[in-house]
RNA sequence: CGGGGAGUAGCUCAGCCCGGUAGAGCACUACGUUCGGGACGUAGGGGUCGCAGGUUCAAAUCCUGUCUCCCCGACCA
């Protein structure tokens, strides 16, 4: 491709609203444009880098047996309201209505439009299993958008679906969809880290997130370097302590705190430290009131707290609700007191210890000397607390690093919960008809391509792995007056092409300096500069984007040996 | 949804308080000089100042409404 012809539209200077990176960069360099909020053009060099992961994609899913396809993205509510996701998914399904007032969503995900297509077509075991995919776009009115294609309202997904007649099937194609996505994140150059997580909107059994590690990515991941145990933040586990109260002996007492909420403000006040304090939180779980106690300084993971009190999801109680329960104002609630329709949990942080410091359910006042068994009595003790990096590991107990990922992918075992609902059944070998176990498996493509970038990226512009580069090596003759170097340009930009490189020619009369700060600024890996300086000598200049300015001299053909030889080290699987 | 900020040339922004001929840098066009890490000069092209009302002799500027975008938050007591 020659620049000229290839509507690259870089930018000198960065986007005003460009928060990360992957999004600055993107827009610089030419990838991207915005439309509206969380919605983006993908210019030609983009595409051309998600059509390489999507390639990618494709090869490893091939492997595993996979079949794509291509569901519509209209999607009638009625099948939605078959499973209850109509309601359940809320807002962020994006919604319209056709002239005669019928309701579709903008597809978000496709568990039930798959599975409407398999109950009506598949029958019998025999023709089981079956693994579905698709790569498509899909919407999701996110609360706030941000990050660039991080996290849009319209993105490019992989998402897969598997159909089994039993366990040992379902848990045979999740090991290889574990293992082609673990070949697709290595291929397309990114350190990541496969992690047990909880399951949110789509639900189901056991299910593991890809993240890869970025600084601004927007999960939390722990993982232990001695026994490989790693989890995200909605799933990693507390070491469970033996959960005995303490006792300090001390007498429960109420003390003035007037205007004193927070348990930092309280701590300041009392002197005490803030892992001597119960926070007391209301949430609303199915209906119920729950107060989860948690010590001071830790922080509740509600994924984890939905989970142990078994409800999918939970709520925190409304400031005016709160008020009604406890009989004072927000910020001064306590374990002690509480109406006894209140479920009361507690957290393993607050196992073993006495003499605590809570809220005593009266406004301006808390409570010191509490002491759980004594003083209250919980329902259950509980694991709802987020880890922190230096947390115990679960399994060994070595300290967990905490670091922040970007998932790109996630896979789940759904078991029958949409085949059920929704009726899709075939007949097994004895005549029964069953459930069809599943699986679903997405991966984004569009994030993929963002998080890639925020890990290759320096102060001048992209670095992009060789597999998913817009082009492998891009040809810079540095003065287009000098025929010479015009020449001995176009002709290494022939042979690279004819010695299967993709190759792309900077042929802009710009300056050298604007052509060798647009190279850094886009990324290709290998980039071969002709100048008149080394022309006197025979030579070419051969350098990396990684090393930037440490150039090799070659001649012309060596010199797209060279590359040819690092790019095809470099290209991976295929 | 709540709070804050911003909409002026393709991009980054000034001008608005204090109403009076619409600006700068980058980008673009032409010519000249330059030419190995984002050159310089000269001359140009390009804007219904987000939109709709209102006040005024006169509105980018003041007032009202509205739309859009960005940031923060959405209850961790």
């Amino acid at each position: 491709m020659r620049w000229t012809r290839a509507f690259i539209p870089t930018l000198k200077e960065d986007p005003a609203d460009a928060e990360v990176a992957s999004h600055r960069l993107m827009v610089r360099a030419g990838m991207l444009r915005p439309l509206a909020r969380g919605v983006y053009t993908y210019l030609p060099l983009c595409r051309r880098v998600i059509l390489k992961v999507e390639a990618i994609v494709r090869e490893e899913l091939a492997r595993i047996g996979a079949i794509e396809l291509l569901l519509p993205i209209l999607l009638p509510a009625e099948l939605w309201r078959e499973t209850g996701r109509w309601d359940l998914y809320g807002p962020l399904m994006m919604r319209l209505e056709d002239r005669h007032g019928r309701e579709y969503a903008l597809g978000p995900t496709h568990e039930e439009i798959v599975t409407d297509l398999v109950r009506s077509e598949v029958r019998s075991y025999r023709q089981l299993p079956l693994s579905l995919y698709q790569i498509q776009t899909k919407f999701r009115d996110e609360i706030r958008p941000r990050f660039g294609v991080m996290r849009g309202r319209e993105f490019t997904m992989k998402d897969a679906y598997s159909f089994h007649a039993d366990e040992a099937s379902v848990d045979a194609t999740y090991r290889d969809f574990h293992d082609a996505y673990g070949r697709v994140f290595e291929r397309c150059g990114l350190a990541f880290r496969d992690v047990e997580a909880s399951s949110g909107e789509i639900g189901g059994e056991e299910n593991h997130e890809f993240m890869v590690l970025a600084e601004t990515g927007e999960s939390l991941v722990f993982s232990c370097g001695s026994c490989g145990y790693a989890a995200s933040s909605g799933r990693a586990e507390a070491v469970p302590s033996q959960h005995e109260a303490g006792n300090s002996a001390q007498p429960l007492a109420e003390v003035e705190t007037p205007g004193r909420t927070t348990v930092e403000e309280v701590s300041e006040l009392l002197g005490r430290a803030p892992a001597e304090f119960v926070k007391t939180l209301l949430f609303q779980a199915a209906g119920e009131t729950v107060a989860v106690l948690v010590r001071g300084d830790r922080e509740v993971e509600e994924e984890k707290l939905g989970r142990a009190l078994g409800v999918d999801r939970v709520e925190m109680t409304g400031p005016a609700r709160v008020c009604e329960i406890t009989g004072a104002e927000v910020g001064f609630a306590g374990p002690h007191g509480l109406p006894p329709e209140v479920r009361v949990v507690a957290d393993y942080s607050l196992a073993g210890r006495g003499n605590l410091v809570a809220g005593a359910n009266r406004t301006g006042f808390h409570v010191t000397g509490l002491e759980i068994g004594r003083d209250v009595e919980p329902d259950a003790w509980i694991d709802a607390v987020r880890l922190v990096g230096g947390d115990p590991c679960p399994r060994c107990g070595a300290p967990l690093d905490g670091t922040r990922g970007i998932e790109v992918g996630h896979i789940f075992k759904l078991g029958t919960k949409y085949s059920e609902v929704m009726g899709a059944t075939f007949l097994d070998e004895e005549g029964r008809q069953r459930p069809f176990l599943m699986g679903c498996y997405g991966l984004g493509i569009t994030r993929t391509v963002a998080a890639a970038i925020e890990q290759n990226h320096d102060e001048h512009g992209i670095v992009w792995p060789v597999a998913i580069a817009p082009w492998e090596v891009e040809v810079i003759p540095l003065n287009m007056d000098s025929p010479e170097v015009v020449e001995v340009a176009e002709r290494i930009y022939d042979d690279c092409r004819a010695e299967g490189l993709e190759a792309l020619l900077d042929d802009r009369a710009d300056r050298a300096g604007s052509k060798f700060a647009d190279a850094d600024l886009i990324g290709v890996p290998w980039r071969i500069v002709v100048g008149d300086r080394g022309l006197k000598d025979g030579v070419v200049e051969v350098t990396s984007r990684r090393a930037r300015k440490d150039a090799a001299r070659f001649s012309p053909q060596e010199a797209i040996a060279h590359v040819r030889a690092r790019v095809l080290e470099a290209r991976g699987g295929g």
